[in-house]
DNA sequence: CACTTGACCTGTCCGC
DNA sequence: TGCGGACAGGTCAAGT
């Protein structure tokens, strides 16, 4: 469930924890995660230093010495998890959530494993393999097809609602929700921060686009960017998988008003929360909170 | 052409 | 407790 919070929150450590490590040897044995050949990683992986680690929407991005980069994906269970050298004491605490990971590492979800120089390791887990991690001229990156099509950033400063409602209009005939998953229309939103979204500005996710007042939209562009700031504030959500670079779990679930809350009081109104199917995927909504336009339910 | 559904995977949970 | 099946959800390909 890495989506933009996730990701960010990724980035945030990884380039605390790795520019200027130099990577020594690399391990991999699931083509579909990492699908380079041996000769280019031998040539443009090992040996290059980190120079620094960027995002564009859910996508990592570090940038070797060796003018390569490695570009991430990591989809719905993907980790990338440093390690240094010294391992802990495994131990955060008795009982705590985050006791043991880093120890564990490399455990069977683990795809590729790249080694510094001074001991330490970058492991790239993921259980369901839809994740990847490519090698490729840095040059090369914005050519890619998901680079060149995705859409805005939502938390640049550029990002107005004006902007937002036009990017939206793009499909205006679709459900609001399926909208907003469209990384053409904008990056980095995905079914946690669509739901939420979506119930702070009190659209229901099946709406139309071009059935939902403008007053409204202007309302979910605000909410929009305030449940993912908050999210970074948190660490991100660790609904099932989702881990920080050292290993550790975010906390934004618990400040969740309709995400994996159905069959519980809505905070807002008390009546229940409801889980639905919409644009294919499991949506949590309040069904008395949450107006419809345009849309039959 | 615009939009929706299925495939990619593995692990977990639910009902029988 | 075993076992099948639904489900989890990001993105691209294939289908309507």
């Amino acid at each position: 469930m890495p989506e933009l919070p996730e990701v960010e929150t990724v980035r945030v450590g990884l380039q605390r924890l790795l520019p200027k490590r130099v990577i020594k040897s690399a391990d991999f044995d699931w083509p579909k995660s990492f699908p380079n050949s041996k000769h280019d990683v031998g040539q443009f992986l090992i040996d290059a230093k980190i120079i620094a680690v960027r995002r564009r929407a859910k996508v990592l991005i570090i940038d070797l010495s060796s003018n390569y980069s490695l570009v991430i994906h990591l989809k719905m269970t993907g980790q990338l998890v440093f390690v240094p050298k010294t391992k802990p004491d495994n131990r955060f605490g008795a009982g705590h959530p985050n006791d043991s990971l880093i120890g564990k590492l490399p455990d069977k979800s683990t795809r590729v494993t790249i080694s510094f120089t001074d001991g330490s390791r970058l492991f790239f887990n993921d259980q369901r393999k839809f994740g990847w991690m490519r090698l490729m001229p840095t040059i090369e990156v914005p050519e890619i097809d998901f680079m060149k099509k995705v859409g805005p950033e939502p938390l640049e400063s550029d990002f107005t609602d004006k902007l937002f409602i036009e990017r939206l209009m793009r499909r205006k005939n679709s459900n609001i929700k399926a909208v907003l998953l469209d990384q053409t229309v904008l990056a980095g939103v995905g079914n946690i921060y669509a739901d939420e979204s979506l119930f702070a500005a009190k659209i229901h996710p099946i709406s139309i686009v071009n059935a939902v007042p403008k007053t409204r939209l202007k309302a979910l562009h605000k909410e929009l960017i305030d449940v993912l700031t908050l999210s970074i504030e948190k660490g991100g959500s660790t609904d099932r998988n989702y881990v920080n670079a050292e290993g550790k779990k975010g906390s934004y679930i618990d400040f969740a008003k309709v995400f994996r809350r159905e069959k519980q009081p809505c905070i807002v109104c008390g009546s229940e929360i409801k889980k639905i199917r919409v644009a294919g995927r499991g949506t949590h909504v309040c069904e008395s909170c949450q107006k419809v336009y345009g849309a039959t339910k």
